[in-house]
RNA sequence: GCCUCUGUAGCUCAGUUGGUAGAGCAGAGGACUGAAAAUCCUCGUGUCGUUGGUUCGAUUCCGACCGGAGGCA
């Protein structure tokens, strides 16, 4: 049987930190972050990373583990994440993961092995004749060799097309494969998921404009400023954070960075919106949605009795 | 008070030489297996300000009225 971790989910600005540290107080556990933006240093404000004050004594894994200018991806979480767990779990406390990159957590659970390390350089080519030769004929290329991808992905969609090329380039095995393999192998952790959202979506776009607001007050500006001093530039991953991005933008267009506010709150908007079909699409989550405001007692009660029914 | 311009999708505006209309933005839905806060796909009916008139037929032409902008006083 495999070991039992909690996760707490849902999209931005809905309170998954919070909880994620009530529940660990109450049931003896430690939080792994699954977060694909607060792994980087130095990114505390734009990210909501909580402060070691919000923390309140819970140990807390995968924050700041790289510097901004490393890149970091989905299948470094595997491995970084994976020993927190095994660690956690080897002391006899309950791992409990929480943040908003779902790709993170359900690859962190599977155990997706993404260890076929794809060739940048082949990549690099790859991407350069998608652009000269269009995605009609990257596309068709690729159905020689794998029809099911070819079929389902869009000639528009550049970054799968090319990934698609480059695994069947460097390994010699079809993408198609790649992905049945992993599912067939059978979850490493029993994950019992609660996803945190609004009743409103009105609801969860207000706190995410209050929260974005917040931000600014809290000094997101200066912070964006230290990261282009340290050298952080578009061309870095950690710089397609929202937030940054825009301020980025708007201190490249001469304007003043404070006017990024509404560009934040719609690609925000925008986010939490895409993380909520990613998450209504998972017929394992179960919901706790707020009224107009979070109600982190009622939400405790029930997700505390959720996760001990399992045991 | 008079004159001119203007009133079309949540917003900004096109347009119909009279046969009930379409873009951008906003918004909604979906996908997602080494960039995922990324990337990609799909979705546009609204009393054409109100009310009379002309007409087989008006959002389109004419009048009045109401709202907005500007000009002259």
């Amino acid at each position: 049987m495999p070991p039992q971790i909690a996760v707490i989910t849902g999209p931005t600005a809905t309170g998954k930190t919070a909880l994620g540290i009530l529940l660990a107080k109450a049931l003896n556990g430690e939080v792994v972050s699954a977060d694909s933006m607060q792994v980087y240093r130095h990114m505390d404000i734009g990210t909501a990373k909580p402060t070691p004050q919000e923390m309140d004594g819970v140990r807390h894994w995968m924050l700041d583990v790289v510097e901004p200018q490393e890149s970091y991806s989905v299948a470094r979480y595997v491995e970084d994440a994976t020993s927190c767990v095994e660690d956690i779990l080897s002391r006899g406390k309950l791992p409990i993961v929480v943040g908003g990159t779902g790709l993170y957590i359900d690859a962190l659970i599977r155990g997706t092995a993404f260890s076929r390390r794809g060739d940048p350089e082949v990549r690099q080519q790859l991407a350069a004749e998608y652009d000269s030769l269009g995605g009609e004929a990257m596309l068709r290329r690729l159905g020689k060799v794998d029809a099911a991808a070819a079929q389902r992905l869009h000639p528009n969609d550049k970054k799968r097309i090319v990934r698609a090329l480059e695994i069947f380039t460097t390994t010699g095995k079809t993408i198609t494969e790649h992905d049945e393999e992993t599912q067939k192998a059978p979850p490493r952790y029993r994950a019992r998921k609660i996803a945190l959202s609004f009743r409103e979506r009105e609801d969860l776009y207000a706190r995410i404009n209050l929260r974005v607001e917040e931000m600014f007050r809290r000094g997101l500006v200066d912070e964006v400023r230290r990261l282009l001093d340290m050298g952080v530039s578009p061309r870095h991953t950690a710089m397609q954070a929202i937030g940054y991005k825009e301020i980025v933008e708007a201190i490249r267009r001469g304007d003043a960075p404070e006017s990024a506010a509404e560009a934040i709150k719609l690609s925000s908007r925008r986010y939490a919106k895409r993380q909520l079909s990613w998450l209504r699409s998972d017929s394992s989550v179960s919901w706790i949605l707020w009224g107009n405001q979070p109600d982190f007692e009622h939400a405790l009660q029930i997700s505390t009795k959720y996760l001990e029914d399992i045991g």
